[in-house]
DNA sequence: TTGTATGCGTTATCAT
DNA sequence: ATGATAACGCATACAA
C-alpha cells in the first residue's frame, strides 16, 4: 500500500503538507496531492495513525450472544446513530462468559475508543478490568454493580414483571410458574424478584417448585418447561424470561400437546418475530431494542465529547403486547 | 498504560529482553519480567505492534444483515474455528449495501489480517476494492463474479431449488408462485433461475404475474404476498427465497387468514427457529449455515499459512424438511 | 543471552 | 503556507 511519502514524491511536496491537506487544512497544492492520493489509492495507515493518536475512530460492542436478534437491533441502533459522526462500530460476542468477555476488553482496548457493553454477567473481573481500561463505556441491558460509575442504559424489567404478574394473577391463576434467567445478571433477578413479589402482593405464593432458574437459552426454557410439565400439580400459568427461553418453552408445550391458553397461559418477556404467528399469536412483555442502542449511542457521542461527564442511568419503559397465549384458568382440576 | 519501557525498567532488563519474552524465547529473568507486566498490568499496545508487524491476529466478518440470524450463525462457527488460533473476529454489517461494504473494507483494511465476506449484491466496486487490498478472503453464502478468484463457500442453492420445485409439482400443484431476492445476488439469482427451471421441467410453467423479485426482506415478502394474494386467479403454492421473505410472506397468509396447507401450500428456503412450532409445522430447505462459517475460518487458517494456496470452492449439501406446510391443491378452483 | 539502534506510517512541533 | 524532524510503542538486525 501507498504511504504519505509516495504521495508527498508524487505531488512534489513534503509529506507535512500531505498530512495538513488529509486534517481539512487549506494548502496551496490541493489538486496535485487529490491527483496524486487518487492515482496510488492512498489511505492513512490506521495502525500508525491510532498509534500516534491514541483515537481509532471505533467504538466496540460486546454482546453476550450474537445469534439473539435482541442484541443484533441494539447494535443497529448503536450503529445508527454514531456512523454519522464518522465512528464505526465493531461487534464481538462474549458467547455468556465473563473471561471472554474481560479477554475481548483487553484485547480490544487499545484499538477502540469506547465500548457499549452487555455484559455476560456482573463479574467483578470485568468491572475490574472495565475500570483499569478507563475508556468510556456504556453498560446496555445489563450492568455490573447496582450502584455503577458507568452510563447505563436499561428497560424496566421491573415494571415488565410487575405488568406480567398482575395480568396474570388478574386473571384468576393462582397456580403461577416462573422460568428466570440467571439471577447474577440484572434481567435475569429483577424480572424473577419483581414476579414473585408482584404475585405475593397478589396473594398468589409461587411454590419452590414452580421456580425455574437457569441459563438465558432456549435448552433451558425447554428443559424447565418439561420439568413443570411433570409435576403431578401443574402450573396454569407460565412466565418466561426472555425471548430464547420461550422458544424452548414453547417447544415443550407444542410436544406436550397443551392447548394455551385453554390449558395453560404463557407469557414472556421480549417481543419475537414470528410472535403474532404463533397459534395462538403470543403475549409478550416488549421492550425498544433499538433505542437502547440509539441511546447508548448517544451516549457514547457525549462522553467522547466530555469526557468527566456526570455517569448517567437511562430506564427505558416497556409495555405489555397482549395477544392471545393468555387467558383465566381453567375450571376444573385434571 | 504502562508500554513497554515501564516494564523493562521495573525488571532492569532492556525493552529487547522484555519483547523477547513476549515472543516466547527463553531469557534469563524471566521471573522478574512476568512480575513487572503483572505489576504493571501491560499489554502490548495492538497499534505498535500492527504497525510494526503488518500483522493484526484478527479477521473481519461483514455481513449484510447482523439482525438475520442466518448470519449470526455464520460469524459463531467462523469464531469457534479461528479462536484456537490466536485470532479474533470481528463483525461489521453492510446492511445490504454495496457502498457501506466497499467502505467498510477499506477502513478494516489495515486493521485485520483477512475478511470474511458475505457481500451484499455482486457488485464490481467490491471486487475491486478486495483486489486492491489484496488480503486472504473468503466469500461466504454469496459471491462477487461466476468464476471468482477468491476463495468460497456456498451451500447448493441449484438443488435446493430444485428439491423444492419438485416437491411441489409432485405435489400436483400447477399454479406456482416465487418470491425471490435480489437477481444480482447469486442465492436470489440461483434459487430464482433453477427453482423456475426445475418447475418447467416439471410441465409447469410459472407465469410473469406469478414471479416476484425484490429484496431479501420480510417488508417484501410481505407485499409480494399481498400481491399474489390480490391475483384473481391465486398459485395454490409458493416458494419463497429466504427466511426474513419468510417471515413477511406468513404474516401476510394469517392476515388474510388463508389455510395452509389446505387452501396454499408454502414452502421456504432457510430454516428459523420456530418453524416447527408454527400452525402448521413450516417446511423449509435448510442449511447448515454453522458449518459454513466452520469451513470459512478453515479456508481463512490455511490461506494465513499458506498465502498463494489456489482458491478453493466449496459448496455445501441443503436438505428439505418436511414439516406441514405443503399439500396437494385444492380440488376446486375458487 | 543481552542491549542498542532503527524503522514501521502518521501527526504535530518547530523553524522558516 | 511549507518542510524537516521528533515521537507514538513495538520488534528485530546487528553488535557485543
Amino acid at each position: 500500500m501507498a504511504n504519505i511519502h509516495d504521495v508527498a514524491r508524487a505531488a512534489g511536496v513534503s509529506i507535512a503538507t500531505v498530512s495538513r491537506h488529509l486534517a481539512g487544512q487549506r494548502i496551496r497544492s490541493t489538486a496535485a496531492v487529490d491527483r496524486a492520493i487518487a492515482e496510488l489509492d492512498f489511505r492513512p495507515n490506521t495502525s500508525a495513525r491510532g498509534l500516534r493518536l491514541g483515537r481509532h475512530n471505533t467504538v466496540a460492542a460486546i454482546v453476550p450472544d450474537i445469534s439473539n436478534p435482541y442484541f443484533a437491533q441494539i447494535v443497529r441502533g448503536l450503529e445508527e446513530t454514531i456512523a454519522p459522526a464518522g465512528l464505526r462500530v465493531v461487534v464481538a460476542s462474549s458467547n455468556e462468559d465473563a473471561d471472554t468477555e474481560v479477554q475481548l476488553l483487553n484485547r480490544l482496548s487499545d484499538a477502540v475508543d469506547a465500548f457499549v457493553l452487555v455484559p455476560a454477567i456482573e463479574s467483578d473481573a470485568t468491572k475490574l478490568a472495565l475500570e483499569r481500561i478507563a475508556l468510556p463505556t456504556v453498560l446496555v441491558d445489563r450492568v455490573l454493580h447496582e450502584e455503577s460509575a458507568f452510563d447505563v442504559v436499561v428497560v424496566d424489567n421491573a415494571a415488565g414483571a410487575e405488568l406480567a404478574a398482575r395480568h396474570l394473577a388478574g386473571l384468576g391463576h393462582t397456580l403461577l410458574a416462573i422460568i428466570s434467567g440467571p439471577q447474577t445478571s440484572l434481567p435475569g433477578r429483577i424480572r424473577h424478584e419483581q414476579f414473585v413479589a408482584a404475585a405475593a402482593e397478589a396473594n398468589v405464593e409461587i411454590p419452590e417448585r414452580f421456580r425455574k432458574i437457569g441459563q438465558f437459552t432456549q435448552d433451558f426454557g425447554y428443559e424447565a418447561t418439561r420439568e413443570l410439565l411433570a409435576e403431578p400439580e401443574r402450573p396454569t400459568a407460565i412466565f418466561v424470561g426472555n425471548n430464547l427461553m420461550a422458544h424452548g418453552a414453547l417447544k415443550a408445550l407444542n410436544e406436550a400437546h397443551i392447548a394455551v391458553p385453554a390449558e395453560l397461559s404463557m407469557l414472556s418477556f421480549d417481543d419475537f418475530a414470528l410472535a403474532e404467528l404463533l397459534n395462538p399469536p403470543h403475549s409478550v412483555i416488549s421492550r425498544p431494542a433499538g433505542l437502547e442502542g440509539q441511546i447508548a449511542g448517544e451516549r457514547i457521542l457525549h462522553r467522547l465529547a466530555q469526557p468527566d461527564a456526570p455517569a448517567v442511568k437511562r430506564i427505558l419503559p416497556v409495555s405489555l403486547t397482549l395477544r392471545a397465549s393468555t387467558a383465566p384458568p381453567p375450571r376444573t382440576a385434571p
